[in-house]
RNA sequence: GGUGCUGUAGCCAAGUGGUAAGGCAGAGGUCUGCAAAACCUCUAUGCGCCAGUUCAAAUCUGGCCAGCACCU
């Protein structure tokens, strides 16, 4: 516990500019940055996922961004196992691993250091019990999980398909109840030293308008020529056909709808999808929230690592604010 | 000036005498293997305004106001 190694996270919803800041910090603390987003893994994804640009990087180094083909298929299990071996690595060069990103589940996995290394997923069961789910429907699926694992079912509300299907293959694979399965796989106490950050604009109708304006930057940057890729593909990008940016303007390219109104359905998605991501951030323990785009956040910032974590030469430089 | 139509939440909208459907937006939330996914909860003491009829009016009657359309 005394040698916890530290890891600093930033987080926040889209458009608060999380990149920005993470290469700032990561030049001061002499940091390497891993990316926590489920979309911007993706290599060719680009302008749509706002991932950093080359010259955005401005030489720091970035893991886990832009290094998987578009229709491979991945997971939370896949990412914690990279991320975790990517922190380690960082950390034993010296380097302060920076975690950013907006995808609650992948920060979570890193930060609470669950283990998912168990077991392999049984795709013959997963797509044995989708067919049940698409003939008999979700309420037998939910039933027979609730007779298995009642405090389960009991937490997953019967018409989300997705849980259900998902709880009940983990039961049926594993023969243990969610209870223990977490006992197994979550660690007693969390494994990194974490300093969390969380961006947020001060008002909610700021955060919209950023949102809708970095929407228009990416319309001028090209993102229809890369929807329109995402497109033509859509049936072999499983996972990144459903990131926010393309799928809205599917109806366009299919002549059902007018670019304008995909383009305002594009907003609406971001602003929908910042909102329920504000929701994961603030319910994680320890969350230091600052403001988006303020001068002086990247100072605090610093201050904020060097009183938790103590100033220190553990990073080749003396760290002081 | 006349005639007609319309007026229900931020938006769309159902409801023709029995105590305000639904969708979108908005807010809050769930989260351990597709998560930028999936799902849940909440959100009109009030139907343009005023008066009247009635046990009961968003619904019927009258007047007024506003918008739209057409006519002169």
């Amino acid at each position: 516990m005394a040698d916890k190694a530290e890891l600093l996270v930033i987080c926040g919803p889209t458009a608060t500019g999380k990149t920005a800041l993470s290469v700032a910090l990561a030049q001061r603390l002499n940091g390497e940055i891993v990316c926590a987003d489920s979309m911007q893994i993706y290599r060719g994804l680009s302008v749509g996922t706002a991932k950093v640009t080359p010259a955005e990087m401005q030489g720091v180094s970035h893991h886990l961004v832009d290094f998987l083909p578009p229709e491979t298929r991945f997971s939370v299990a896949e990412y914690a196992e990279l991320a975790k071996k990517c922190i380690a690595d960082i950390t034993a060069r010296g380097k302060l691993p920076i975690v950013v990103g907006g995808t609650g589940l992948y920060l979570q996995s890193i930060v609470k250091g669950i283990d998912f290394s168990q077991q392999e997923t049984n795709f013959s069961l997963r797509n044995q019990l989708q067919e049940r789910l698409s003939k008999e429907g979700v309420k037998p699926l939910w039933d027979e999980l609730r007779a298995a694992d009642p405090a389960c079912a009991a937490a997953i509300h019967p018409n989300n398909r997705v849980r259900v299907l998902r709880a009940l293959e983990l039961y049926l694979q594993t023969g243990k109840t969610k209870a223990q399965q977490l006992s197994e796989s979550l660690p007693a106490e969390r494994p990194y030293r974490d300093v969390l950050v969380g961006l947020d604009c001060a008002a909610r109708e700021a955060l919209y308008s950023r949102i809708d304006a970095r929407v228009e930057e990416m319309l001028a940057r090209g993102l229809l020529a890369e929807a329109r890729l995402v497109f033509d593909n859509r049936a072999r990008y499983v996972t990144a056909a459903q990131a926010i940016g393309y799928k809205e303007l599917f109806p366009y390219f299919e002549g059902a709808a007018p670019l304008a109104s995909c383009v305002a359905a594009l907003k609406q998605a971001s602003r929908n999808y910042a909102k329920r991501q504000l929701t994961w951030f603030r319910h994680m323990e320890g969350m230091h929230w600052f403001l988006s785009g303020a001068e002086d956040t990247e100072d605090a910032v610093v201050k904020l690592f060097i009183e938790t974590c103590g100033e220190r030469k553990a990073h080749g430089k003396t760290l002081s604010y």
